[in-house]
DNA sequence: GGAAATCTACTCGGATACCGCGTGTCCGAGTTATGGTGG
DNA sequence: CCACCATAACTCGGACACGCGGTATCCGAGTAGATTTCC
């Protein structure tokens, strides 16, 4: 386990998967199936980056998630948060008011402030925090369209178009699927 | 939970109760209980420091732990990873290689170098470990000692030989100490 | 042929088990200071 | 009085349970579109 989560990379994955869409919502289930990961797991993160603000819920057969907003308006950060919550770096427990030195209450010179060892905690986080602020989720998409060749995007595009329109369509194409 | 544990504030504290005390040994089981912590708990941090190369190991009845370098030279980074081990903040699954679009193998321009998420959350560590690297065990306890008042600095140490004296001179006051 | 009702399947959303790591505790091997004994 | 030895308590060090958070899964409520039927 890390700090950063599983469901911190697998909402970041399939956000990705949203950049290029557009007006198109794209389905949890899809995106969990574009990435190869499950969608139940995936199907409980969208909902939090939705309260937060990132993504839309469409309802419906052809509904899903699209990007609330411009993606270069959205910060690695924000989606961290949305996904984690607020979760510290760091819990003091307040050790320092436990010195056996103090008989009962600690001192006050003791308790003011940030405890030593906290301040530096937090100043750690506050370092990480301001690195995942300042990448966007545009900038990861746009380094991964520079590595990735021209044609991806579109076949991106016809993967999920394809998958919108074999929903409801007889599925014409079940199972002689291009797998031989 | 989070990411620094508990296990690294214990061992901090008690690592600032060793500051001050020189050549002299001090056992774990007087730190935790000076920083009133869980003594069992304490003496599982410590052999990891030892391995380290923090701390030095003093066995026999008046043994215990003392630096084994200066605490100038000794950073919050060095602590955290002896403590906790070199646990990453983020660990990357490698979704990158299971997307749709690739049937079998993952091309190689998908996999090659470092995943973008990976590569953002690499890049937040790293500046959190930059932050963690430039404040020493020095730096906590001039700001600690700066914090208190001039007799604390003696206290301690009083506090911390009389529980040495006490050891095997017959506990002269085992029952009758001032807790009243 | 056109429009409305129905019906289906897909969507989101939350409530529910499983598992691993961290927390906390305990007990055993080894060592040094102590106290007594013998010279 | 001094040196040696046995004792004993304290030290480190690793092995053993408990609890919580994260991971993964499932099922239920709601809705847009396609189908069917009636006029």
């Amino acid at each position: 386990m890390a700090h950063l989560t599983a469901s911190v990379e697998y909402g970041l994955h399939c956000l990705l998967g949203l950049v290029d869409a557009g007006e198109q919502p794209r389905s949890a289930r899809d995106l969990a199936a574009f990435q190869g990961i499950s969608p139940s797991f995936v199907a409980k993160i969208f909902p939090r980056l939705e309260k937060a603000g990132i993504v839309e819920a469409a309802e419906g057969v052809r509904g899903g998630y699209r990007l609330a907003r411009a993606p270069e308006t959205i910060s690695v950060l924000e989606l961290v948060d949305a996904i984690e919550g607020p979760k510290p770096l760091f819990e003091c427990q307040e050790i320092r008011s436990r010195c056996a030195l103090f008989d009962d209450g600690a001192p006050g010179w003791a308790t003011r402030g940030v405890c030593s060892i906290h301040a530096v905690m937090l100043k750690a986080e506050k370092a990480m925090r301001d690195a995942l602020a300042s990448e966007s989720l545009a900038d990861i998409a746009g380094r991964l369209q520079q590595k990735a060749p021209p044609a991806f995007g579109m076949d991106t595009r016809t993967w999920f178009d394809r998958r919108i329109a074999r929903r409801r369509s007889g599925s014409p194409a079940q199972g002689k699927d291009g797998t031989g």
